[in-house]
DNA sequence: AATGAATGAGGTTTCATTCAT
DNA sequence: GATGAATGAAACCTCATTCAT
């Protein structure tokens, strides 16, 4: 079976990165052996060490996938002429995360970033895609800046990373909490966003 | 030999679970063999085994322990009368963590929660424990509404949850993208929490 | 099964050594697996690799004690008071490594000095022992002279390379040929041994 | 298309041996592995394939072309009319080694041994080589017994043998011992040559 | 003639855990 | 209470080889 199209190779390279996520979502990185990714990708051991140098390349790619997905997200959010007030927004991108694809990168960050503490090249791969979500993140608090329903005496940059610390933290407790934790934080970010907004019509911003 | 055997029995716990935590965090929960923790004790197999019944109930010590370390620190804050603005105490907080007795459990809690998701039994004491800090700040947003520096309009557990989410994030990233990233979200953090009430002044939540 | 004799210990190695030998003599360094010197030795693959680190360590003892044994052998005659003729007691040598506790050292020996090409900590710890050997040939060389029973003009340094020079060859073409060789090489040594002595006195080379 | 094609059979099954030739030499037949083989020679598994039926073909072959060498160097110096005395003779074949043609049969001779040990076809294709090689140093023999500078009363199959033997050994001690052996060696082999005729002259030793 | 994707057995080694001493 | 030798399943990965294209 030689001399294959590129197409060919991609379809493989997706079908043993499906098999992987299906594996690690079910049983974490650690506890999910490559025998297992064989099995549920339906490849020999040869065929998917011919794609993929070993696990870390696995976790790697995964990691990058999963990240994307979040970008993706965003991007189309930020694609959009107008766009629907903070508390409406985040608790939607956050809810938005499951039903991505079929795949619910959710449920793997927590791994991920866990693992960028072992992995100093997973961690490099890792900060820079952050750093993507960042700069979106960043100019998602320009606009609202500009439509003055934020702010404009904070720093864009700052709150961005912010909205990253929350967004991760959300992930984290449904993911160990469960639903209710959830619907609690989705509440909180609400009020949180929607009050500052009303009481500075009286004054503030000026 | 009730009593020396029962000291003598949690000093050994303690000498192991120090092992396990150096451990753990130079190399993660699932690259830490048990022969690396019965190394870094100094003790046989045998020993750690009278104390622990098995790797899982190590991790599951490590995770019980790191969240104490938080608790109590959230402990001594609200032993105080008063409190400081909460854009001081946040950053406080998060600060604090990395000097609690010596051992960082920033560096743990992200393979903490990473490992709630494969292990129900793990999942649920996280839960409990987390539970208990979510007590605690509910408490202490009380304690902020009361002071009139916190909108009383916000559910102060919703509003729990929410620092609770943001605090994970700030480890995660602090750990992912070091020190900067860190900052950033410090500086952010207090001019979100530091503009609304300033922005109040002015009429707001009548 | 703890804290065991030091007796004990030393047994074990030579169990899994004794094992590795009949498994190297059948089958190779290469074709032979660790699962075959586990079955041969009756051992499981952890108690093996509590002892020896690895394969390469195995193959390192192996060679360690079949050049001794060579040593040995040499040892043995020197303390001898009285030598035989040289053209007796090389064949002598050479016809006794078979027979030489039950493991002929010969039939290893040529791994081993292929092996030393693709292992310079082998081929260190070979050249070692061979600089052993040397030395008791020099010494025998020099006991020879003292007899008048081997030109004086000789350096007995150099004639002992060259004795172990043949001795290799002699295995090898024992191993690769069979005994019709080695009876050859026996017979042609005697020759060459004996004459130059008798040679000498009749004045040839006319 | 048939000359064209068997040129080409030709130079193909070259590149393949040549490649070999330089994996084999660099990590020993064991350690190298056929993709091995194949990214030396610049060609696909399938190309190799259809040249040799396998790694044991490979190495058959290699043993081959490298004790021609030595046969072709023995031949060389049969062709010439006069002879340079054994003392002279006998080092410089070992010396041209390492010239013939840019390959060291040297450094795959010892592989070559061992390899019989474990490769009955192998060691019967040795044994049949190394009976060409006895050949021409016994026809050596007879002519240096002619010319009078070999003691005429040995027997020059059996003298042949030992003059292999002796070769093996210097090789074996080359490669693991390095160029100081070679030396030794080499002044040894020189004095044992030269010694007996001159000895007899002057009736020493007596 | 040549490619190279695919196979899957088998290689070495590690690990959590037990239990005789 | 403590030891540490022993187990043996299982992990990751490589390799010689095949064969559809």
């Amino acid at each position: 079976m030689p001399k294959v199209s590129e197409e060919h190779r991609e379809a493989r390279r997706r079908q043993i990165l499906d098999a992987a996520w299906v594996c690690f979502a079910r049983n974490g990185f650690h506890k999910t052996s490559m025998p297992d990714v064989f099995a549920e990708a339906g490849l020999s051991a040869g065929a998917v060490y011919r794609y993929f140098p070993g696990k870390e390349a696995l976790i790697t790619a995964i990691a990058e996938v999963s990240t994307q997905q979040l970008i993706d997200l965003l991007d189309a959010r930020l694609a959009a002429d107008v766009l629907p007030p903070p508390e409406e927004l985040l608790p939607a991108i956050v809810e938005d995360l499951p039903a991505t694809g079929g795949t619910d990168p959710a449920a793997l960050a927590p791994q991920v970033w866990s693992e960028t503490m072992r992995d100093p090249r997973l961690a490099a791969a890792v900060a820079g895609m952050l750093g993507d979500v960042h700069l979106r993140l960043t100019e998602l608090c320009r606009r609202y800046q500009a439509a003055g329903v934020l702010d404009p005496g904070l720093d864009p940059g700052d709150t961005a990373r912010v909205v990253i610390a929350l967004i991760q933290g959300w992930i984290i407790q449904w993911n160990t909490m469960g639903l209710a934790a959830h619907q609690q934080i989705t509440a909180g970010v609400r009020a949180l966003l929607a009050r500052p907004r009303n009481a500075g019509q009286s004054g503030q911003d000026g």
